[in-house]
DNA sequence: ATAATTTCCGTGACCGGTTACGAAAAACTG
DNA sequence: CAGTTTTTCGTAACCGGTCACGGAAATTAT
């Protein structure tokens, strides 16, 4: 038995206070043009003078929307994402629902966002990689944007250029004399780490080097990624692998490998150069502070905040796959090799 | 003209397809007694069958419950709050609205929550000193919980002993045989700050010590943090002052403060020990780990979302007031001074 | 077999909005 | 000033659930 909220005014008493009908009390509220402004002014008075507000609910019943967008977050525990998007979301008049969820409870997720008539879903999964029809039929009709760079996809997304981002930290590494290039990445079954992986593996080879070790590890929260990092650096130096730089999936990463190193006696830049992904505000606390390759989130995110909300209100919508390029940021964790 | 959603089937759908009344369809629903087993499975193969989903609006409508609860973050912008919490609410049945504000919007935050039917409220507002009458009566009688420490209110709050937290610092520190012990914390119209700069100020004096040099800056974001920090040292060392150690208002901060030091050319734990607060995943990851006063956010998170729930369930809930105690957790950034 | 219970389920009213329809009032026409 | 058009607004039906009420069927008692 739920505590008893406060009994809220209906348009009814809205309409019996200001004198005329619920019908007109309803025009006033979604500002239908037919309706005198004398009348309008009185009936916006009461309704300021009552603290109406209309209920939810009903106008969930009636319209079919909800006024809620759902952020579904996959496999991943990053509190960062959210409220970046939240600021955009609440600007437009929405309200945000957030879920996180693993692909088993995808659908589960997906089904309770359509029952709560959620009108758009903003979908944060690094790991996913579903064939477009599948996803759309999952999704209800609800229209979704995906925050993340996926190329086999149709369906709206906005992503970082990986393979630059890869190419901007490898060939800053082999400019400043790096050959022997390691990597400490996430697990290859997410999208970005994997596309790294590629790019770095490629781009070594094209250039006559020798990929240098690859550790890969759990990212999926900071303190994770910050342990793999770590972890990545033990494991190299015990099984004895030489290498000049390390590229690492993120600055918490980059830091765990920093502390590693320092334990073993390593100096960076001095021994080891390390280059990393995100440019995360700890990345210039660092000591050293670190070069990394700056990701725009803050565009990323309006953007696909944006083209979620065009994609609600539009219903021919035409889907773009948006691509940001990175920059690198050169900080002092790399320099060239002794 | 939002895009076609699925048109969903209705509780009347599933009753015509399986031969019974909606009224039946909505007992089934709600796991009433009186229905017969078989009746009872009919239809859950049914609506299984359909995908049937039940609306959530209409729900709303009829029983005024949303089963949503909002979190509400005030002032600072530490995603992690979130997904923490999101997680008991999750296995309560509920969904998570969120909601960032100020004390500006707190009204309308409060104002749409109450017209969104929202069953319950988790507050985190370190900033927000409000008499609890005022509280309740923007509340339209949604019950809420703060993750705070607020002495001063009787409503439920689950918070960490502010002042034990510091005398666990100060006296780590002056058994260290520290005497000048700066500090550098958030501005002092946020609760814990305030809390804890009075207990360290006082500690000090009883023990016949000066307090040492105080420093106060933003620390609402992670970001923030690091720069108050950095910004702390440098500031303390324009000014030429004396201090053997420093404590800092969080974990960030601290890396903030590590960062400048270094590049004044002092060592820590050498020159000058750190202890800070929250025991972060950051803090065994820096150089040196941090001795830092471990808050266990799991125990508070949970508390928090379980005291809401009681509340929501319990038209006559007791409000209580959890203090959890802090502990310390020693590692290499404070040692003896030279 | 009939009466008295008990179990199960159908019906109707209602929650608070939206919207189509049409009527009354106002404004315009000639 | 009657006739026409336009503006403004009231009414009813509906959205998809919940729940109280009462009737039919099944069960038990006499």
């Amino acid at each position: 038995m739920p505590k008893q909220k406060d009994k809220r005014p209906t348009i009814r008493d809205v309409a019996r206070q200001a004198g005329v009908s619920y019908g007109t009390v309803s025009r006033v509220l979604n500002s239908h043009p037919e309706v005198a402004a004398d009348t309008r002014v009185r009936v916006q008075r009461v309704m300021e003078k009552m603290g109406y507000q209309s209920n939810l609910g009903a106008r969930m019943l009636t319209t079919n929307r909800s006024n809620l967008i759902e952020i579904i977050v996959m496999d991943v525990h990053f509190g960062i994402v959210l409220p970046r998007m939240a600021q955009y979301i609440d600007a437009a008049g929405y309200s945000t629902l957030y879920a996180e969820c693993t692909l088993e409870t995808f659908a589960h997720t997906l089904n309770t966002a359509a029952a709560r008539l959620v009108d758009g879903i903003l979908l944060y999964a690094p790991k996913l990689q579903m064939p477009d029809d599948e996803l759309l039929s999952s999704c209800h009709g609800i229209p979704i944007v995906r925050r993340d760079y996926v190329l086999d996809s149709k369906l709206t997304w906005v992503g970082f250029n990986q393979e630059h981002a890869t190419r901007l930290v490898v060939q800053h590494l082999i400019d400043l004399g790096h050959q022997q290039i390691a990597e400490i990445t996430g697990s290859l079954n997410f999208i970005n780490p994997r596309l790294r992986h590629d790019a770095w593996f490629n781009l070594m080879k094209t250039q006559g080097l020798e990929p240098g070790p690859s550790y890969t590890g759990d990212y999926s929260t900071f303190a994770r990624a910050m342990k793999t990092g770590y972890m990545g650096v033990c494991e190299f130096l015990k099984r004895g692998e030489s290498f000049t730089a390390i590229m690492t999936v993120n600055d918490y990463a980059a830091m765990g490998a920093l502390s590693a190193l320092h334990e073993h006696g390593l100096r960076v830049p001095d021994d080891v150069s390390i280059v990393s992904f995100d440019d995360d505000a700890i990345a210039s606390y660092l000591i050293p502070p670190l070069t990394t390759v700056y990701f725009d989130f803050d565009i990323q995110n309006k953007l696909a905040s944006q083209f979620l909300l065009e994609q609600i209100d539009d219903p021919d919508y035409k889907h773009h796959q948006h691509v940001l390029i990175p920059d690198l940021v050169i900080r002092q964790s790399a320099q060239p090799p002794r």
